[in-house]
DNA sequence: GCAACGTTAACGACGCGTCAGGGTCA
DNA sequence: ATGACCCTGACGCGTCGTTAACGTTG
């Protein structure tokens, strides 16, 4: 048998066949300092998932498993739970907005710690040689009121949640590894205007964004990406039938409840601010900065009008009163070249758990 | 029925009979702010003993329990552990000793926040666009070179350690609720001259008591307290006496494997320092700020002496050469007024899950 | 045949939330 | 008899440490 600090090399009994081995957990464990018995955790939660020598069902783990491993470690060290971990291995585009969101609580936990230490040091300066449970509950009662635990979680609007809020809009359509000088510099001034003419849009998208539990806004950037993708791509017949396959889906709009009634909640809070910002002067950047977007957006837009005709014609005019009764004051299909219809759309994409 | 907010005055059917209860739980949620579940909890653990009303089993919570749930939960909101709670509550004297103890974790844990949080920014600014795993990798290790999560919980000796170990030691003389000025002149002295000249043996005290898990300290306080308090009360002859008991306990001592390892393993940093304390200006100070500590001095020194004349008689040969045989290095008979012989006999009241 | 290694499974810890089942009060 | 109250008990959460039972490798 060979054996080497990263490869091992197995000959069987019969030497018929070599079968190389990577890395035996031992292995793993030794250099990434992590305990044999959380490696299985990791893996049993879907964390880490290396091949499995057909033999004896040991596990064999490759470079890459080893890298996870390490960012998992990392990243637990950061004191991140291990769904959020998960979600970012799975998609490490959605990793600024796992960060920024976890720098908050912590700066939260920081806080209430803060207070709590500095109640601490009061009460231990105070305590009587023999404290009895009066004493002790005066004691309390003295620092317990300036004790401000009950501050609700900041709601103040950071750079980074600016750079959150922009990511999650404009990334899908930034597929370049690297921008241009020119790129950065439209880049740098659609977060300038974001924050200095759309600042109550952005705060509105953001208090959406971390209102759901983590895994939500996960899914929603991942099944919205492909979705641009694949409208960027349609050629103008295309967008035309697209705008046909959104009237086939407002059709049964009526029936999707929940569907309706995420809208209507966020109508005002998501939807319109969305819809505002990307027929806004940041629109217009973004179609210089992403040649992806700049299509995407003509191919929408076309489709959206087809749509909006067909709407406007005769043969659309019971399903228009349709959308106009179930939708009430929570429609608006002109404004914004007629953008509610796409969003409207992506509804059906959204998951069903997220009501 | 007659209802106030703090008294219940229940009429039987029959009203044969009035029966008092003065509240029940859903009137102590309400006003301690705490779920039913919360409370149903902490009776089950025993840090509330509520009484049972006879007929249907209701709990029935007395002014004491109430205040007992207050600080509860004013000691939850600084952090401290349920076990913790039940310790200071059952024995609210080594209040200080866990309060000094979770001082330090806060703000140890502080720290490491403080770092997660600065790496954790320090990651976001640094994220490119579409971060991958590789991406990830590196800036985790360029931020994970200069975090120290690995210092170790720190040994710093603080005031409020001083503190602490004075009041271990001393509190159990000190049986008066306040001290006069003059007693607390000479406290402050006792502290001034600990952290001056015996700063080494009380570190090392306080390394001692911090070294075992909670309970374990808490423990030794409490069974020890009454044990001076006994010795303190005793007549001359009862001293004499007691030196006979400590002949008969020595003589058992032998066969008590345990108790050797631990009095072998703590002979340095614990049994030698204390006794050196007590021997030492230290003491003379606390003669005249405890009376109790002043007879509990002379009964034990004439206790020891007696322990000590039988050892050094024919008849007490034999079993002073066991005991140089068993504890080898770990005895010195004639140092610090034979006090080693009292500290072996209190061995036999330390509980055995202490080894 | 023996030690050292591998796998799965189960229980414990912490501080509760959230049922479910069954009895009691007004 | 109805709903509002009370008890107990069980399971779940998240991140593993610990132990046990049992198979494999060398």
């Amino acid at each position: 048998m060979l054996y080497s600090y990263g490869t091992i090399l197995i000959y069987t009994i019969d030497k018929k066949e070599a079968k190389e081995v990577f890395m035996k957990i031992s292995d793993l464990a030794k250099q990434t300092n992590i305990s044999k018995r959380n490696i299985h955790f990791y893996v049993q939660k879907g964390l880490l998932t290396p091949a499995i020598t057909k033999e004896n069902g040991y596990y064999d783990f490759s470079e890459e498993d080893v890298q996870r491993l390490c960012l998992i470690r990392d990243f637990r060290k950061l004191d991140l739970s291990l769904n959020t971990i998960h979600s970012i291995l799975e998609h490490p585009d959605t990793c600024g907005f796992y960060l920024n969101m976890h720098s908050k609580k912590i700066h939260q936990k920081i806080r209430c710690l803060a207070i709590a230490s500095e109640n601490l040091d009061s009460i231990i300066n105070k305590l009587p040689l023999h404290p009895n449970l009066t004493n002790l509950a005066s004691l309390l009662n003295d620092t317990s009121e300036n004790n401000s635990f009950t501050e609700p979680v900041s709601n103040v609007f950071t750079e980074n949640d600016n750079e959150m809020v922009n990511r999650f809009l404009w990334c899908p359509f930034l597929d370049t590894e690297h921008l241009t000088d020119y790129q950065q510099f439209l880049w740098e001034k659609i977060k300038q205007l974001s924050i200095t003419y759309y600042l109550e849009d952005y705060k509105k998208i953001k208090s959406f964004l971390t209102s759901f539990d983590d895994r939500f806004s996960n899914e929603m950037y991942v099944t919205e990406t492909p979705h641009y993708n694949k409208v960027a791509k349609l050629s103008e017949n295309e967008s035309i039938a697209f705008g046909n396959t959104i009237i086939t889906y407002l059709e049964k709009l009526p029936c999707h409840q929940q569907g309706i009634q995420f809208w209507k909640k966020y109508y005002d809070t998501f939807y319109i601010p969305i819809a505002r910002i990307n027929d806004s002067q940041i629109g217009t950047l973004l179609k210089e900065l992403s040649p992806m977007y700049c299509i995407y957006k003509k191919n929408t837009e076309l489709a959206a009008q087809t749509a909006y005709d067909y709407l406007s014609s005769k043969e659309g005019k019971t399903l228009k009163e349709q959308l106009e009764n179930c939708l009430g004051d929570f429609l608006d299909l002109e404004d914004f070249k007629h953008a509610q219809l796409i969003q409207l759309y992506c509804i059906s994409a959204i998951p069903l758990h997220a009501l």
